[in-house]
DNA sequence: CTCCTTAGTATCCATTGGAAACCATGTTTC
DNA sequence: GAAACATGGTTTCCAATGGATACTAAGGAG
């Protein structure tokens, strides 16, 4: 064990950033706001198909984790801007390097599905 | 947009792969397979916690997108082992990353999670 | 007075996840 | 010879999560 925590304990806390992290829209909100301050319909819009629900829910998680920010301004209509934090800053780079993965590797990986497919379906 | 695809946009299929990648098994067997091959039961005693259920649905996901090998030796009882195929190795590699930063900075989560749930319940 | 914006919450239903039991095959144990 | 154990799963059931939709409050524009 190279640190004091290991992922592959089923009581170690790590599980539960890991829970976090592994999350496709955690990721998604992490990697927007790598570029600056977002509001709260800005991130809706941007990140398609996301829930207002889920998008609420994440965003709570994500400051309960130290991870973004959340400021209101008393603007008339109030808005909500959230940000990420220095921690939540080195999460994104370590994040990114996933998403930019998934743009990467995307040809490869749909022609692997496409013939794993292809031979199920010959039988 | 540098790539041709583009997470952000519900339609693109990297959304797919970050739906696969954004697991925490998914993650956890990943990194768990960096060592070499490894078969059914030890991946589930190792991984504390995953069902047989989950862990095959999982292992049958990575292999159709070509990011695992299934090999079965015909010895008694049968072995099934799994290992990392090129392209799952660049994964396992960037996942990786994610992992050791959820060991690397527990404390500064667990102590946020502590100082923001300490704020609302003194309310 | 009505509609639009903001940032959410509330509600309902479908999908997913986990726990446990079950299966086939064959070896060892009693 | 029956029971128990190993392998690598599948099946079944229930609880939890996720997503779609509708709703809220506060104020400005028309």
């Amino acid at each position: 064990m190279r640190y004091a925590y290991d992922v592959y304990e089923d009581r170690c806390p790590t599980r539960l950033v890991l829970d976090r992290l592994a999350d496709k829209w955690a990721l998604l909100i992490l990697d927007r706001l790598e570029g600056g301050p977002v509001r709260f319909n800005h991130l809706r819009r941007d990140i398609k198909l996301i829930s207002q629900k889920v998008l609420s829910q994440t965003l709570k998680k994500l400051e309960r984790d130290g991870l973004v920010t959340r400021t209101v301004t008393p603007t008339v209509p109030v808005t909500v801007e959230y940000a990420l934090t220095p921690l939540g800053r080195t999460l994104a780079e370590t994040a990114a390097a996933l998403t930019h993965w998934a743009e990467h590797n995307m040809d490869a990986i749909l022609a692997s599905q496409a013939a794993y497919d292809a031979a199920r379906t010959a039988q």
